[in-house]
RNA sequence: GUGGGCGUAGCUCAGUUGGUAGAGCUCCGGAUUGUGAUUCCGGCGGUCGUGGGUUCAAGCCCCAUCGUCCACCCCA
């Protein structure tokens, strides 16, 4: 019988990688608790129209890449490919966002079928960050720095890089791409496949092509930054100034859009170099059209989201996850002999009463090379118990000094003694 | 969806011009040892991804298929 193996692109986080995971996390929530920051928790399965009225009819997401399918009352039912639009359809439905300000991040995993490669699943994981009602530059500025102190404190802010720009408001992108459209039209035996046929989808696209041709070409197009509404360019210089003034690098990239249709105005990427094709490692921008697309009033917001396996894969290729990060528990105590196991079992416990927030693993079975095994977990502490003349010995190991023969009452007092200490 | 690399023991990999499988680590057992580390001996463990084909004979050659990795594409 063939056995059953885990869906294509979608992966078990093991034992030895969920360190990791908690580590990232718990960082983004302390950095989030100082911006004042609330978590919101929406269902992993929406209405597919969701999608569809959100992120745009012809995108790849909703054209190919969805899991979609029908539920018993015949429903059409999507597997989230994103959380900002089942954000900002709770945020509506539960009256959020109405004639007020929100911060809100989620977390959480996302479906999108791709082909699997480096840095992308089918299903991957994201931190998402959305702010509601709040319509100037400030808080562009404020999710920007909050991402920034993010990298900072996980070290990894030398390796990635802000790419910045601005996609003006809607009218003017429009425009824009029109002109853009009108313009390439004239050379399109010059373009490259994938490009002539986003030319007909997602001519904005066109502009982040890999193709040397292609980017020659766009050298004499017009530029975005000049079909700018005048409101959408003093936004975006006074988000520059605000950036400047906190002392964040950023790249002016004119060609940086984003394959989501409902960004205007500011738009960002974080990127690094360390991690092939999948560089991108958060990104985001305004959507003040949104809430308004999905039957709201008019709402502005900004919002970011990280792709988790990806900053962990960063965190792994810089070797910056501390190594406390891994270290699973301070005791290993393990029996000598066979045969006291009993007896083992519930002095840990005892242990655990009497110091408390020692991390304790009981080792029964399997008596050879029992030290080079407690060493490998990195266990502070290592002590192994036997048993004479029906009372308990122990010897216990720490940064490997050894003390001998410990009478059984006076291991308890020792561990305290040394937990105290450390 | 397109292109390329790779699938041999739990893990990392050898395997010659085709001749019915090997090492290291892990695991288990033993010897030694007041660290039980080190060292030494032994053992468990594989329909060679799967299904066809060529051949007297296939891990090796051919076809298909699945998986995986990388790039395109897409995007976090």
């Amino acid at each position: 019988m063939a056995k059953i193996k885990a869906i294509r692109g979608m992966n078990d986080i093991l034992p030895e990688q969920t360190p990791v995971w908690q580590y990232l996390e718990s960082s983004v929530k302390s950095v989030l608790a100082a911006y004042g920051y609330s978590e919101i928790r929406m269902p992993i399965v929406e209405q597919t129209d969701l999608f569809k009225r959100s992120i745009g009819e012809v995108t790849d997401i909703v054209e190919k890449e969805m899991y979609t399918f029908e539920d018993r009352n015949g429903e059409s039912l999507t597997l989230r490919p994103e959380g900002t639009a089942s954000c900002v359809r709770a945020g509506e439905e539960h009256g959020l966002l109405f004639n007020q300000t929100q911060r809100l991040w989620y977390q959480g995993p996302m479906f999108r079928y791709e082909k699997p490669q480096k840095g992308r699943y089918r299903q991957f994981h994201q931190i998402g960050v959305e702010t509601f009602g709040m319509a100037t530059a400030d808080i562009d500025a404020e999710v920007i720095m909050l991402s920034a102190r993010l990298w900072k404190q996980l070290g990894i802010l030398d390796s990635v890089t802000l790419q910045l720009n601005s996609l003006g408001s809607n009218e003017a992108r429009a425009e824009y791409k029109d002109a853009l459209v009108t313009y390439l039209s004239a050379h399109k035996d010059q373009l490259d496949e994938d490009s002539q046929r986003r030319l007909e989808t997602n001519p904005l696209r066109i502009l982040d092509s890999k193709d040397a041709q292609t980017q020659s070409l766009l050298d004499d197009a017009p530029v975005l930054s000049e079909y700018l509404d005048e409101e959408s360019r003093e936004h975006f210089a006074d988000l520059c100034e605000m950036l400047d003034q906190a002392g964040i690098a950023y790249e002016l990239n004119p060609r940086l859009v984003r394959g989501l249709d409902y960004y205007c105005k500011t738009v960002f990427e974080w990127v690094t170099d360390k991690l092939g094709a999948q560089g991108t490692v958060c990104a985001g921008g305004r959507y003040d059209g949104l809430v308004k697309q999905l039957g709201g009033r008019p709402t502005p917001a900004v919002g970011f989201a990280m792709g988790v396996e990806r900053l962990i894969l960063l965190l792994e290729t810089l070797d910056v996850v501390p190594e406390t990060v891994k270290q699973p528990f301070d005791l290993y105590l393990a029996a000598e002999q066979k045969g006291i196991q009993k007896r083992l079992i519930v002095l840990a416990d005892q242990l655990r009463d009497a110091v408390p927030g020692m991390r304790i693993r009981v080792h029964c079975s399997g008596l050879k090379n029992i030290s080079s095994k407690a060493r490998q977990t990195g266990a502070t502490w290592v002590m192994l118990v036997r048993e004479e003349n029906q009372s308990l010995l122990a010897n216990l190991w720490y940064n490997s000094e050894p003390v001998f023969d410990i009478t059984e009452d006076r291991i308890v007092e020792l561990l305290l003694q040394q937990w105290q200490q450390n």
